[in-house]
RNA sequence: GCCCCCAUCGUCUAGUGGCCUAGGACGCCGCCCUUUCAAGGCGGUAACACGGGUUCGAACCCCGUUGGGGGUACCA
């Protein structure tokens, strides 16, 4: 456990991310904590401060927090960096918490309160208001089944100055004695999120826009508390293609799925950046280092904004080939590994993937996909894929063109070289009448397995003259039972 | 219901009263290149929600309408 920093003489920035240990770490998520490290980050002792809210014990899971973590420190931001701090446990400040409460009380500025849920919904005589105020002035002390409520000054409204937003005003009025703590003493959200903010020195709240209606009640609180607000930043919220907020049931949010599924944590913390900013100067694929002195919450937006996949898919693309091969290669690693590639591990073999990676890179978006480009090289038969067979192996043509190729690549005379395949290949489809296009497409699907894919001829020359041999003949066999079976 | 936020191409955005006959990117479409598919090159499609003001002048300021969204727990 990690106690509180204590006194933080340093007047530098100091923002946070506080995320709670419910699920799987979310892309919105990612994004906050992206734009508060990249506000720490510009000033030499600004610091971003990691804060797990595990206080709801009930939902929280250790091996969630080992994932924000761990999903942090891919993105870039880890205890590497001068400018993190943490990670500090909400839970280990409980005693804090329970104090502060019963300061509040003590002061007068919250009461208990031993109304039922049932019986706050029965008095309500504003049928806007959640909580009339019953318990006010009864003078009520700590006990079994009192809560204690926060008491909202009267008159006058509570005006949060929004960096994003701007002013944003809320009447008393329409704002409810809202609970600080449980019967059982517990503080809820709204109060160890502003203890632990006030004890951590937070100069920058920066969080998305669900926090916004709780925002005058924090305000408040601070206030209560004999401390200056902080800045407060509301991002926008990051929505599905129905415009609602991403949310883990319905949508995809994890991060880690997309960094499973080979996009790139550069290009995820490229394109996140984007969501509700802009660098500005007609750039958009901008490393981080170039962008996070450029980010600004001023500049921020402040209408929601949607996760397209699709542009993501192609940032990831850019990035991918964007980088020198060897590192293309050792990015590949996890999706060529002995237990989860399809192929079996001893026809594995590197130097075969050196010789084809080049002409992969260009042609996947998401690493995963290298694999159904380079399987055929692994694999004992190229995988049986109908649609390709159906498309290429025509009646009459394919087979044609499949016992031409055969006397071609039989000829010992032809040297096994990508350019002679291919004038072989010319000349094999020539005879037929047909034009290369149409030519290699039954060889391709008989070697490969599928109607797209690598540049041929590079790749017949890397399977060897055997196994390609083979393969057409294998081809030709099941071309011949199928169509005399019909 | 109530409180609050938001509103530029399908999407992410640039734009902060004249530089806008609104720019870029993704997507989509076409052409070129080409052994398939990509990549690359070239070109195209497409937006200031609506109505009032303010102003010599509004995408930019104000008001309203409409439409979206968030919040409304003794969850975080």
């Amino acid at each position: 456990m990690r106690p509180y920093p204590g006194r933080v003489t340093e007047t530098s920035i100091r923002t946070r991310f506080a995320p709670s240990p419910t699920g799987m770490f979310h892309v919105g998520g990612a994004r906050s904590a992206l734009f508060n490290w990249a506000i720490a980050r510009q000033r030499p002792e600004g610091r971003m401060v990691l804060r797990i809210e595990d206080t709801d014990a009930a939902r929280n899971k250790p091996e969630w927090t080992d994932g924000i973590i761990r999903a942090l420190a891919l993105l870039g931001i880890n205890e590497d960096d001068p400018h993190f701090e943490g990670p500090y446990f909400q839970s280990d400040f409980a005693e804090k918490h329970r104090e502060t409460a019963l300061a509040l009380y003590k002061d007068g500025r919250a009461y208990y309160c031993d109304c039922t849920r049932e019986q706050v919904q029965e008095r309500r005589d504003n049928p806007n208001l959640g909580y009339d105020g019953f318990c006010r002035d009864r003078g009520l002390t700590a006990g079994p089944g009192r809560a204690l409520r926060f008491r909202i000054p009267d008159g006058g409204p509570t005006i949060v100055d929004d960096r994003i937003r701007g002013r944003v005003e809320f009447e008393h009025g329409a704002m409810e004695d809202f609970v600080v703590a449980r019967a059982d003493g517990s503080p809820l959200f709204v109060l160890a999120n502003v203890v632990d903010d006030v004890e951590m020195r937070i100069t920058h709240v920066v969080r998305g826009e669900e926090h916004l209606s709780n925002t005058p009640k924090q305000q408040l609180l601070w206030e209560a508390l004999g401390h200056t607000p902080p800045v407060w930043a509301h991002l926008p919220v990051i929505v599905n293609e129905k415009r609602q907020k991403l949310s883990k049931r319905r949508d995809k949010v994890a991060l880690e799925s997309y960094l499973d599924e080979g996009y790139l944590p550069e290009a995820m913390v490229n394109y996140l950046m984007l969501l509700g900013w802009a660098p500005g100067g007609d750039r958009e694929i901008m490393p981080w280092s170039e962008m996070a002195p450029l980010f600004a919450l001023s500049d921020v937006n402040s209408s929601s904004a949607f996760f397209d996949e699709k542009k993501l898919r192609a940032f990831n693309g850019e990035y991918i080939r964007a980088l020198p091969l060897a590192e293309f290669m050792s990015r590949c690693g996890p999706w060529l590994a002995d237990d989860v590639a399809p192929w079996p591990a001893a026809n594995y073999d590197d130097a075969v993937f050196r010789a084809i990676a080049p002409l992969a890179q260009s042609r996947i978006a998401v690493l995963s996909e290298i694999v159904p480009n380079v399987d055929f090289l692994f694999l004992d038969a190229p995988v049986e894929d109908d649609q390709s067979w159906n498309k290429a192996m025509k009646p009459g043509v394919g087979a044609e063109m499949l016992a031409a190729a055969i006397g071609r690549f039989a000829d010992p005379g032809l040297v096994w070289e990508a350019e002679a395949l291919k004038a072989a290949l010319e000349e094999a489809g020539a005879g037929l009448g047909l034009k290369l296009g149409k030519a290699q497409a039954p060889v391709r699907v008989a070697v490969t397995g599928r109607t797209v894919g690598l540049p041929l001829f590079e790749s017949l020359e890397l399977l060897g003259r055997e196994r390609v041999l083979a393969r057409l003949r294998a081809a030709a066999d099941r071309l011949a039972a199928q169509q005399s079976a019909e």
